[in-house]
DNA sequence: TAATTAATACGAGAATCTCGTACAGTAAGC
DNA sequence: GCTTACTGTACGAGATTCTCGTATTAATTA
């Protein structure tokens, strides 16, 4: 198939007849009534129905159109994207971290990106993931990175890219998993429970996992925030989850104990952008060093 | 940009080389070769290194060939549907019904397909939906109607159209609803409750909902279908959750009494199809009639 | 060092595209 | 019913682009 013959189609498509894509294209009328016939010919349907003196998509035609759109879509975006390529560097990176990630985790993916050679400054803003896909679908963002592909519902022209995924591990303060001596995971139903906020895709499949396994449990806080969450957790207040890949950072910080590993929960993470494929420099670091932090 | 070369540049990075490339297609390698020079001499970036006697994709060139893998991905799938959609009527619509989804429900979404003028013949398969899925790719049914959009982990090559969504009605048997006299949604608490499987969309949405408003719930059954839920709550076992675009059908079966809606609960609806655009026409008598049926 | 392989510059010939001219059909004005 | 204005299409000459044969450069291998 000939695509130049599509592209005169589209114009024709879109304008709504041979005349007027003429006067927005340098082509004649001539020419493109000619190369629609021949694409015809070629794909052996008919694209327009010749009602009287102007033209009518057939059902294929409307086909072909929605084809169409997404084709010159794509082939715009490739040359926009590669005639941005040769401007040097790009010396911003702005990136948005959805408020129910851990921040510690999010360093750990954005730090392969500001050790790049050239010295790129980061502009990193936390948000809710509505706010920050907002600001994303109007370019104030380069990339998102959130726990859950873009929601289907808001119809955004955004494109999810999955980085890797992360099993959970339960944590608590020595002293405090001392008051059960019952095994993972049935201890969990003995000890508060400190859990991220109802918004996070964590907090979800920790509430599916506690039915899989039938545990009555006793949710002594809320935290929309995971450090803040892991704060309340070093003051004997409660056990907690975090994401496994976390692990040493937690055993790390004090007198915390790993109580289980729950590897039957897998947390996704996602890049969100508005292209269809990563370019920005920093982003490309990003993935290629993703396997340091998360399983793929 | 001429997309013609971008096809040259495309077949060449492929196969690794003019040569190799033109070996695949009718070309010469030194047409190859001038082609994706005007190519790079348009777009302004080398898309090749040429490292000694061979090429190797630049940075550019590789998110080039990623792009045209796309654009002309896309552009096989439009020639294929355009040279299959001359063939009359096709008399065989394969659809596959997602375990989770309400028989009723599915009903009433495919009515609108089996009533076309030509005869069709409506072949279904109800499965869980993994299995469907894998049906679909390798094109032993034509679409697939679920609960949720084509999970993001499985690298299936599948397109979510969403189709609309709905709320959810709370129902019980009249003599089973009088046990309580508190008011939605928290006379739930004082009945048992049948819920559908884990799996489906709309028992994580309920679980969710329940602990938005703090409800400590019952629950007297787990069913995996929902006609049979259903005939367990006319048998007073329980009171259950359904899509409220359903609640009239309900309603005429027997006993019921709507307990109260749950419309901050959406329930969504999808239909997956291998295709990027929905083509068969029971498919598109079936969204043109979605209206009727689901909320958009 | 010679032989082999790969990529590419150059120019003639071939294929394709483009437009001017001419024409057919439709909608509106009188 | 006739003219006028407008839209889409056939045809062929000319312009443009593509394609390939010949020849050259460069790197790898024997």
């Amino acid at each position: 198939m000939n695509l130049k013959h599509l592209y005169y189609f589209w114009q024709v498509a879109k304008h709504g007849g041979v005349i007027r894509a003429s006067h927005e294209i340098p082509i004649s009328p001539q020419t493109l009534s000619g190369q629609i016939k021949l694409l015809e010919d070629d794909l052996g349907v008919a694209l327009f129905r010749r009602h009287g003196r102007l033209l009518e998509l057939t059902e294929a035609g409307q086909l072909a159109l929605r084809y169409a759109d997404d084709i010159f879509a794509l082939s715009a975006e490739l040359e926009r994207v590669m005639r941005h390529h040769p401007e040097g560097q790009p010396t911003e990176f702005r990136v948005g971290v959805s408020d129910v990630v851990p921040k510690s985790l999010a360093y750990r993916l954005l730090r392969p990106a500001i050790s790049l050679p050239q010295g790129v400054r980061i502009i990193c803003h936390e948000w809710r993931l509505e706010r920050l896909l907002a600001d994303l679908a109007i370019h104030r963002l380069d990339l998102v990175i959130s726990d859950a592909p873009v929601p289907t519902n808001l119809d955004v022209r955004a494109y999810s890219h999955r980085l890797g995924e992360s099993g959970v591990a339960w944590l608590a303060d020595r002293t405090l998993a001392q008051r059960t001596t019952s095994v993972f995971p049935d201890c969990l139903k003995h000890l508060p429970l400190l859990l991220p906020g109802q918004d996070s895709a964590i907090r979800q499949k920790v509430g599916e996992w506690f039915r899989k396994y039938r545990l009555q449990v006793n949710v002594a806080g809320e935290f929309d925030d995971t450090a803040l969450m892991a704060a309340f957790g070093q003051a004997q207040i409660g056990a907690f989850p975090v994401p496994s890949v976390l692990l040493d950072e937690y055993l790390q910080l004090g007198e915390l104990q790993l109580l289980g590993l729950a590897d039957d929960i897998r947390l996704d993470y996602f890049a969100l952008s508005v292209q269809r494929h990563l370019t920005h420099p920093c982003v490309l670091a990003m993935t290629a060093k993703v396997a340091e932090v998360l399983e793929r």
